[in-house]
DNA sequence: GCGACAG
DNA sequence: ATCTTGTCGC
């Protein structure tokens, strides 16, 4: 998979135009149910000599954290990693290993973004349209947004909200 | 033109 | 993200 290939010109293009697509279908208020019985996290592992990935799936029961179900989809590697796309790298074997799933649960946490991003619609911002499941975008590094550093005290725990273009994304927390 | 830039 | 090397602490 060649990032040059993508890079260049207007191979970009096309995944914009998806995202502005994807931005009208997004559902901001929070639809969870009263009652939430199961939570799920996903993450993607990658090899690049084999030019290979694997999108995985865990599954536990919200109040005891149990892992209940686990599901990975294996697949090649078909779109570069580029800040404000990242989505359309990660989404597609993650989505595989969701339908595999016998459990489904009632929101996701996610490895990167949601709504903090550029044109609102990160990786869990992403993966919750095309589910239809309530997502939680969790990235460990900032991609957009500011925040009152001065407030974030020093223990861990401690959380300010994340803002971008006037609008709260989000809270930067201490972990 | 120069930095910023999820995983 | 992944890899590799070195150090730290339990
Ligand atoms: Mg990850």
């Amino acid at each position: 998979m060649n990032k040059d290939l993508y890079e260049n010109d207007k191979g970009l293009w096309p995944y914009f135009v998806e995202q502005n697509e994807l931005r009208k279908e997004v559902i901001k208020e929070n639809c969870l149910p009263n009652a939430i019985r199961f939570v799920a996290g996903v993450d993607v592992a990658y090899n690049e000599g084999e030019q290979r990935m694997i999108g995985g799936i865990v599954v536990l029961q919200k109040d005891t954290l149990e892992v209940v179900e686990e599901s990975y989809h294996e697949m090649d590697i078909t779109f570069p990693y580029v800040p404000g796309l990242f989505s359309f790298r990660e989404v597609p074997p993650i989505v595989q290993a969701y339908h595999d799933l016998k459990i489904k649960p009632d929101v996701i946490v996610c490895d990167g973004h949601g709504i903090a991003h550029p044109k609102g619609v990160g990786m869990a911002t992403h993966l919750g349209v095309k589910l239809d499941v309530p997502t939680i975008g969790c990235a460990k590094k900032r991609l957009v947004g500011v925040w009152a550093k001065e407030e974030l005290e020093a223990r861990r725990g401690s959380a300010v909200p994340l803002y971008s273009e006037e609008k709260i994304v989000g809270n930067v927390l201490r972990t």
